[in-house]
DNA sequence: GCGCTTATATGGTCTATACCGGTCTATACG
DNA sequence: CGTATAGACCGGTATAGACCATATAAGCGC
């Protein structure tokens, strides 16, 4: 137990290297996610990247299997090893709000203030939100547009109480996440959310300029901040056929 | 190059033999399963299961890495490998189908076969299972039901290889992911799915009993194994009035 | 040109061996 | 008696090599 002291101290310092094959695990990640490497493209093989990396061939292939397991590669035999899908896994790592959900795809987002005033909370709102029923709330509607084209409506309800000075903000130009985020310091992690595929109503097609009949997904949302607070309400409609709802499910852990 | 002839006489005969530590492992599973060891009790060590099965270590690491990664077993360096806690934890671990969906609902899932029998892989179909495309694939159609009203529609194709057998089961009395589970022991615990609403087309509303017009939410769901390894491609479309679809989002981690 | 064999590359499986650091215990020492 | 320490055993990592089945392209015979 002479070095106790010392090993102590060197955890301390720095961890432990990390085994050889995660060091290769986080190399070829690396790569992947610089772009060295784009979906489906080939890897070197097995036995290539064991002379590149001046390891066993096993060793790598712990690197590899570990990769196929987090789904970031996939394997064939005879063919070769191949970058997979980018996973939506890595989108759901933070709460999205409209903006950066179409930043994410590509587009370019935009907003159409409908409504923006303090009302009485309606029964449904106030049941969401946990507080009581005419209690005062934000009540903000925008038309989401997605490169000028009408994506969706929301609808988001917020504690007044709670965000007094919220509609200062001209949410035309702002989003209410970044607001929420650097404004009150909210970190969003939770959220519950039902969705539902429905006919649009009169209301729907007039805004996101559908011809009738068409399909919307309605989106219901609570937001909840780190310490369970319901911060946001917010009923949304898309256009069916403009977006499309995708995500990893996990199951266990 | 001796048993040349007789391998590919059985070859003919019966499947591949499984490799080596899959055969382990299921050896485990069962004696797991027949009570020969307990929750937290140890299972002999490594070195031990190599020469019980006059098999490398490696191989023995090999079925062993895989029961970890479902959960079955669990290491501890220097102690040794233990049983997992049952039940519970392993349900909790594998993703839910259509009928334990529905029977967390409080409902009565049925099924009706509309088609069940092996075809070649369409392209989409093939790129999403990762196989040559025009491989075969089983394609098993159904009308889903709860508590006898017609929910969803739900084709699902599975790599034929792989599941050969798969179509001797009756999947209007049988669950899919119950027979996968139980019969070829996966542990379904990653899936992506994507959702779109959309208008029904006219088969749709003729096998779930709407008026047209009327909405459907479009599911396409790739399930993958603990390996990694796409299992089955699931599209579904689901009676917009009769399903809300709801799940909690959490960020970070 | 078309079909067949052959060569070559790939990932998948398996062996045999070695050393590491963590865990436990029996034994020798103070 | 208490406690070091040596050693046995454990899973984790790593090596080097072998053979398999699959996939693809090159070469060959017709």
């Amino acid at each position: 137990m002479v070095y106790t002291g010392l090993y102590d101290f060197m955890q301390l310092q720095r961890q432990a290297p990390d085994p050889l094959y995660l060091q290769i695990k986080d190399g070829l990640i690396a790569a992947i996610r610089a772009g060295d490497y784009a979906p489906h493209e080939r890897l070197p093989s097995e036995r290539e990247l064991s002379e590149q990396y001046a390891v066993s061939r096993m060793t790598v292939r712990q690197a590899l299997l570990s990769l196929v397991r987090d789904g970031v590669i996939y394997t064939r035999v005879g063919k070769g090893t191949f970058v997979a899908a980018p996973k939506i896994d890595q989108q759901l790592r933070t709460l999205t709000g409209f903006s950066q959900d179409v930043q994410a795809r590509g587009g370019r987002p935009s907003s159409r203030v409908l409504d923006a005033r303090v009302i009485g909370a309606a029964p449904e709102v106030a049941a969401a939100l946990r507080i009581t029923p005419q209690s005062e709330v934000i009540r903000l509607a925008r038309l989401r547009l997605s490169d000028d084209l009408p994506l969706a409506v929301e609808t988001a309800y917020l504690p007044f109480a709670r965000f007094p000075a919220l509609l200062t903000h001209d949410f035309a130009v702002e989003s209410l996440y970044a607001v929420l985020e650097h404004q009150y310091g909210l970190a969003l992690t939770q959220a519950e959310q039902v969705l539902e595929a429905v006919v649009a109503d009169a209301e729907e097609v007039r805004l996101l300029e559908l011809t009738a009949p068409a399909a919307v997904m309605r989106m219901q949302r609570l937001t909840v901040d780190s310490d369970g607070e319901p911060v946001e309400y917010v009923l949304s409609s898309y256009r069916g056929d403009r977006y499309k709802f995708r995500f990893a499910l996990q199951a266990g852990r």
